[in-house]
DNA sequence: CGGTAGATTGACCAAGCTCAACTCACGTGG
DNA sequence: CCACGTGAGTTGAGCTTGGTCAATCTACCG
């Protein structure tokens, strides 16, 4: 009984018959989220780890303004707050974007089974360093990407790691997220960011609609967003 | 011998004797590098871990248009890539603003007293996630705030965190950032930065010369930026 | 068949960029 | 001791990207 977790985790380091149980053990009761449902709310005291074992969320946090940010996409195999028990509360929220399946981990176990199997622990970390790797690519998105390449980067971003999860066939995805969703998190407007999709669909590098999204030119793509795969291609030494 | 990493981590922390002892140890040789130097650039494998003792630097990535964009900066007991040594290669630059003293510890020493010194490897898991709290604030301004905010909000920021290692008196702290640095930290130009640094400074809030930055009116900083000082006051539950 | 959420369009506006000149502080060589 | 060079900061004028506002369209649903 694996999931995507386990497989994602699987992918980052060398998991034997007693690390894949542990893991098993730990994930085998999800439950089912409806979307757009806050998980995590700012200020909340750290509870369980959570883990997206199918579905689509976000981290986000709003302004006094009442503007929202997004940042950071949660695909299935994502884990949030790995050690966000050293902290008082969080800094952000969590919100479904899809109906999910999140499973829960409660901080005893998780920490349990960091000590008992190194391994995995290692998967995680270098799952975390990614992560941190894809804060980072946002920042230099947000400040120094016109608008056609933001949005380009983040398709592609969000493609790669669909593709690396099997959760594409490497031309097509389900993408699930609204308009309103991609500007929020691009920091742009809702109608902006329509612009600069029928713009990049005139060009002939994707196709976009109804939740799918299917890369029609990976070149042309790459190119416009001027995407550097280094930050998500990090392996194992 | 104390110096300011080991400071910092008594922060977050309770260190005993041995635990500063073997801190000590590894940081007792540290280097002076002279100002906008490269300490590690993009695409390197990842060598020791480097710890900042005095001075400032910044990671950063330029893109092929030639524009760089910052992503953090690195003061005084600010630690760099505790984990990097398990991915491949670096995925962007580290640049000295000043002089700065260097510490390098070694990937052997660092596992061995993070394995043998739970404590120091809790607060190092505890800066590390500040860290990811403040890329994750940054990308909040750039995705979200304008550019008044966004330059007070990084003013605060820089400041808070320099009262908190005891570099500033609560008021006055050395800023040895040129305005194109801030340009890139903020992902704006040069030329707009300097007219909202006016208008910081006719509003009355902060005096800025010569590297040295005086808070005047901290109420009406915190005001314009929409300051949310959650993620830097995180401390352990 | 009306209701709703998301996508799309158009007209207008403004924050922030570009380019280019100029100032100022400071250090160096004559 | 002073002219000059250099790097940072400052200023002005004009332009562009992307935002605002408001209407409309479309798919889907009870």
């Amino acid at each position: 009984m694996s999931n995507r977790f386990i497989e994602k985790l699987r992918k980052l380091a060398e998991l034997g018959e007693p690390e894949l149980r542990a893991l098993e053990r730990v994930t085998a009761h999800p439950k089912t989220i409806r979307s757009r449902k806050d998980l995590i709310r700012e200020g909340d005291p750290p509870g369980p780890v959570l883990v997206v074992l199918e579905g689509w969320a976000f981290r986000y946090k709003v302004l006094p303004s009442g503007t929202r940010q997004i940042m950071a996409f949660l695909m299935p195999g994502d884990a949030c707050d790995l050690h966000a028990n050293m902290l008082a509360e969080m800094d952000h929220s969590i919100q479904t974007v899809t109906e999910a399946s999140i499973a829960t981990i409660n901080r005893a176990d998780m920490n349990e089974m960091m000590t008992s199997y190194p391994r995995i622990a290692c998967a995680m970390y270098v799952a975390q360093l990614i992560d941190e790797g894809t804060l980072r690519a946002w920042i230099v998105s947000l400040g120094r990407r016109s608008s056609v390449e933001r949005v380009a980067h983040l398709i592609l971003e969000l493609f790669l790691r669909a593709v690396r999860i099997e959760l594409s066939d490497g031309t097509t995805m389900e993408l699930p997220l609204p308009q309103a969703v991609l500007a929020d998190a691009l920091g742009m407007t809702p109608v902006h960011i329509n612009r600069i999709l029928q713009e990049l669909r005139r060009s002939g590098a994707i196709e976009l609609s109804r939740g799918v999204l299917r890369i029609k030119d990976p070149a042309a793509l790459t190119h416009i967003s001027g995407f550097d795969a280094n930050y998500l291609h990090k392996r194992l030494k």
